[in-house]
Formats: C-alpha cells, sequence, structure tokens
DNA sequence: CCAGCACGCTAATCCGTATTAGTGCACGGC
DNA sequence: GCCGTGCACTAATACGGATTAGCGTGCTGG
C-alpha cells in the first residue's frame, strides 16, 4: 500500500474507533474532560507504531496547532558560497538551538524571487507552514515586517529591524563603533572617515549613528563617505569600514596614494569576497552571530510556546578583535 | 493587537459573491467550464487588491494534498563547519532544485542523536512531515535503509547505498579511481598503495574495487592498506588516498623517508579539514556534489508525483583534475 | 426499581481553499 | 406560452486534524 499518505482516519478503521478518538489519544490531553481507556488507547497507539504515523503538518495547522518546526527565512539562498560565509554561523546557531528545543528547520526556498530579493508575501506565503519563523537578511522590507506583526505571525529577526514590536535578536553595532572610535582618538586619531552607505539597512544605520555618537562626544571629526575612493583622497588618518571585504583595497589605495601610515578598520563581518586579499590582522570587532541565531531561535520558541510573552528586543555585545591595522598618530 | 488573516470568505462578504467564485476569480481557470463576468472579477480584484489578500498555504496544501515539502536527513548537523564544507556544495544543488521546484526543504534537526550518529526510527518518526526525503552520509543504517524501503516512506539516497529498490543518486567512484590506476601505470607505475578504510561504506567499497579492478586488468600491483604509515613504508611508486585531507601529511611522511618522488593522488573530496596544508595541484578527481543533491531532489520530486514509477539508480561521472602530483616513473 | 451519574466514546463542527454538480435567470425561437 | 439553452454564479463537499457537545451504557444510591 504505496502512495497515499496514512491519516487519522485509517488508523480509526483499522482499530475500530472514531477518527476523534485517535487525535484524542495522540494528543493525549489531561485537561480536556474526555477519557479514554487504557485499552483502546493502546490498541490505537500500536496501529500508529505499526503504520509509522505522523500527524499531517497542514491539518494540523489548519487546526492551529503546532508542529515542532522552525522556519528560517532568508532574503537570499542559504547555501551558496557568497553568501555562506556569512549566514554559516547564524545557522549553526540556530540549528544548534533548535536540535536542543527538538525542533526541525523548514527553510523557505521556495519563496518567489523578485528583483533579486526574495518577498514574503508574492504568492504563497509559506510561513504558516511552520510554527514561528526567524528573518535574516541585511534589510527586510519595512512593510512586509509590519504586515508580519498585523497578521500575529510569530517570528523574530537575527538583526535588529525598525517598527514598534518587532522582535528581533541584533549585534549593538552603535556601542562596538563607538569604543572602536574613542580607542582612535586615545591613539591620536582627530579626523576619521566612515566609508559605507550607513544605511538603510539599521545595521549599517547602527554602525553610523555610534560613529556620529563618539565622534560628537570625543570631539573628533567623522566624515561619513558613501564611496571608499573619496575617503582616501581625503585628509584622515583613519579610515572605518562598514564592509571588513573592502579593507584589502583600502589598504592598496592607501599604499598607491603615498599614505602607508593611514589607519584601516572594519566594522565586523564580511558580507562577501574580497577582490583585494584582506591584511590577516585586520583592526576589527567581531559580530556574535552564532549567538545570535541561537538566541533567536531561543526566543521563538518562547514566543510560539507563549504567544503573549513580550517580543525580544534585544542587542548582543560585539568583541573587539585588537589586530595591527590601527596605529598611533605620530606628529 | 493582533488581526485576524483575511480570507476568500471575507472577500466574498466585502463584495456580495460567493467564497467559491472569490478562489474562481484567483485561480482563473480557463479549462474549467466555471465563467465569471468581467464586472464581478473586476469587483474580486479590487478588494483582493485593497485589503492585500494573499491565499493561505495551508489551506491551499490542504486542498491539494501536497505539503510541497522535500525533507533532508544528514547523519551529522549540516552546519557545523567540520561537516560543512563537505555537504554544502550537495546542500546548494538540493536547495537550487527545490527553488525550482517550488518546494521548501525541511532539515530533520529534531532527530535525536545516540551514540554519535543521528537515527531515523529512534523517537517518533518525524520522516512523515515531508512529503519525501533526501538521505544524505557516509554511511546509513542498513537495517533502517530495509525499513524506509518496506514502509514505503518516498526517498532518495545522495550517494549510492547496498540494498534492493534502495533509489539513489550516486558518483561512479569505481570508474573514477580506476581512469586514476591506468593513467598511474601508463605513465609507469607498477606497485600501488590504495590508503584507507575501503568499507564498509559503499562511497569507500566503491574506490576499493575499482581500484582492484583497474590493478587486476592492467597487471599492476596493487595493495590495500588502511592507515597512511603502512603504505609509507612500503615499495611503492604511488599512494592513492580514501581521504584527500590525508595529502599533506602523506606528501611530508614520504619526504621524511626519503622519498619525495612516490607519487601522490586523492580519491575524490575531503571530508575533513587537513591536519597539514595539502598541496595545491593535487592530482585527484571532482565528486559532482552539487549535481548529485540537485538530481536528488529532481528524482525525489518525480517519485512524490508518481508514487509507482521505477526508484532511480544512477551513478553521476568524476571529473579528473590533473594536478601535478601524479608524475612518471623514472627507471 | 429508577433517577442520577460517571465513563468511554462519537458525531458534528471548524480551520481555508479548490472543485464540481447544479441552480436560477434571462433570452430566443416557435 | 412554453421549452431549450447558455450564462453567471453558488451550494456542497473534500482535504486532515482538533475540539466540544452529547449519547448510550452500566453502575450506584435512595
Amino acid at each position: 500500500m504505496v502512495g497515499r499518505r496514512i491519516t487519522q482516519r485509517d488508523i480509526a478503521r483499522m482499530t475500530g474507533v472514531s477518527q476523534a478518538t485517535v487525535s484524542l489519544v495522540l494528543n493525549d490531553r489531561a485537561d480536556s474532560g474526555v477519557r479514554i481507556a487504557p485499552e483502546t488507547r493502546q490498541r490505537v497507539l500500536d496501529a500508529i507504531r505499526a503504520t509509522g504515523y505522523v500527524a499531517d503538518v497542514v491539518g494540523r495547522r489548519l487546526a492551529d496547532r503546532s508542529n515542532r518546526i522552525l522556519g528560517v527565512f532568508t532574503y537570499e539562498p542559504v547555501f551558496p558560497s557568497a553568501a555562506a560565509d556569512f549566514y554559516h554561523p547564524f545557522l549553526i546557531g540556530i540549528e544548534e538551538r533548535a536540535e536542543e528545543l527538538g525542533c526541525d528547520l523548514l527553510l523557505f526556498t521556495s519563496t518567489p524571487v523578485v528583483d533579486g530579493r526574495r518577498r514574503l508575501f508574492e504568492g504563497d506565503n509559506r510561513m504558516r507552514l511552520a510554527d514561528g519563523c526567524i528573518l535574516l537578511g541585511r534589510s527586510i522590507d519595512r512593510i512586509e515586517l509590519e504586515r508580519l506583526v498585523a497578521e500575529g505571525h510569530p517570528f523574530v529577526s537575527v538583526g535588529r529591524r525598525d517598527g514598534d514590536s518587532v522582535p528581533y535578536v541584533g549585534a549593538d553595532y552603535a556601542t562596538a563603533v563607538g569604543a572602536l572610535v574613542r580607542k582612535a582618538v586615545a591613539l591620536g586619531h582627530r579626523r576619521l572617515a566612515y566609508v559605507g552607505t550607513g544605511g538603510p539597512a539599521e545595521s549599517h544605520a547602527d554602525r553610523l549613528e555610534g560613529f556620529a555618537e563618539a565622534c560628537l562626544s570625543t570631539g573628533a571629526v567623522g566624515v561619513h563617505h558613501p564611496r571608499l575612493d573619496q575617503a582616501v583622497r581625503g585628509d584622515f588618518t583613519a579610515i572605518l569600514l562598514e564592509e571588513p571585504a573592502d579593507a584589502g583595497e583600502a589598504i592598496r589605495a592607501l599604499e598607491h596614494h603615498g599614505k602607508p601610515e593611514v589607519s584601516v578598520v572594519a566594522l565586523g563581518e564580511p558580507t562577501r569576497r574580497s577582490t583585494t586579499p584582506a591584511p590577516k590582522d585586520l583592526t576589527r570587532f567581531r559580530t556574535p552571530r552564532r549567538e545570535m541565531g541561537w538566541q533567536a531561535a531561543d526566543e521563538l520558541a518562547a514566543l510560539v510556546g507563549d504567544p503573549a510573552s513580550a517580543p525580544v528586543r534585544r542587542l548582543l555585545p560585539c568583541e573587539l578583535v585588537e589586530g595591527v591595522t590601527l596605529s598611533a598618530v605620530h606628529h
């Protein structure tokens, strides 16, 4: 008997009870007033064992029950290697916690890609197949996020997001960048360049904000340059890079312009491959990606367990990597 | 507060039609004999636009009895980096095909780990959550495989497996190893060592079998040494490594023993990190991992679509990487 | 001896969508 | 005036599982 999936009706017919009884035995709810004779229960359980029956995900979700499935949504394919190096650590953390929680992971690979990015609400929104969802990605559409909140879908974002009551576990970029600026100032730097978009992704905006705040409070001159070549030509003693993959390029360009003494600092983890090899001992900080993934999975499970619980909004500290590319300014 | 999702019933009430009409407008099926007046259709479409309604996957999937979920089962955690480098390419292929097929991937992270490996039939078998399953892993328990077949679970294995009617997409290791042996013999090699377990994993057994067959038919002397140090001490002109990660170690050991002229060849892809850095231009062959994953997903989808279809049993050719570590024997 | 109750179970309903049989209506032809 | 026909749509049902009201049976207390 190959082909059709086994249903509760099948089990019911096999054991001579009703479908409702099978459901009751399966869920074994003490609080509901219904009771099943131990003997009947055993007969049903035996049949379930013998057939390898598992409740259908879709049927259960339709009846609004959970399946111990955590969804993972990324705005790019997860596995291809360009993105993999960046996403990998998050996934390690997510997988680790999922295993501990006894949950399976559903990767939404089917979501259609429109204009180069996946969209949640294009075509089927498959998110509802999972009990809840972890969102990964540099920037996530504001409208889509709001809609997720509005529809009451349980989710946790990896990375801070703007918007009220959006639950997230993020990295404290502002503090980390601030610390790097203060360190630079302590080493005699007074004119600093920030290279990168500075937005609209929250992770970029947070970095720029930390930069601006620290410059303000230390009295250093901080300038935001979207493009590296502008910063290289400017009169700075240190360049802070939003994208660490640009570090090799930056150092090469500075040498080319006869300014090998200018410091280069990176703000986080590379999100793409470097064109020019990066220096080994780049001064930078580490985003706690594995921990972010772990905690996001953890919080999602909590949220699924108790939908009324307060949404998590937590920033994890980044760890400074000393390196050798931030040096003292000589006068 | 959380709002309820919008359903077809809502749209129907808003526009004064029936739920069925909404469904019909949405799916716009020309072949079904049903027709809707352009004006009504427009009214419904406007309401859908205005509300941002998107069909609920759960309802849809329930109606057509397919979850569009492909399960992925590995005998180790997928993401941790030790295993990641090896599994990654398979997953890229699987993900790619899943996306094309409009399927999501369910990673069975919940499966309990017993004695260091995951077991399919331990605890409640969640396999049935997916429409079908892809199995990944060096060696898969024979008993568990037989049970999968017996219980009629739709599945496809990545890598050849012993056992009747086990569907797989594997790599043709025997042919690839045979080709390498013949190449070596053509370069004057007569005494070859095969280093590795040679089993019980099918991928290892296939390599050893290819080695034995090719030695036999070329008249070369082929010896199987489970351990590298044995092979290094022996009187061979070439060493074939089951595990490419051992290549650096092998070359170092040969130099240490004053035999730098001995050729070293690797049979496939490394499954772990090297202790000693491997040479850049190692002579070896490539396992078509991405393609194997792609085809496994493809065949699984076909199997799910038509459970009566013949199980796939296919070996894909490996590509030779010329390299520089297999050289001619000088007399 | 019967009311009342506890037990063990089932029938019915709901969730959201897809599909099909069928219904009501208008219009045309004779 | 009546039948036939085609159009536009709806009612009903299925899908798999959870839940609840309620039904029949057997036992107990008065």
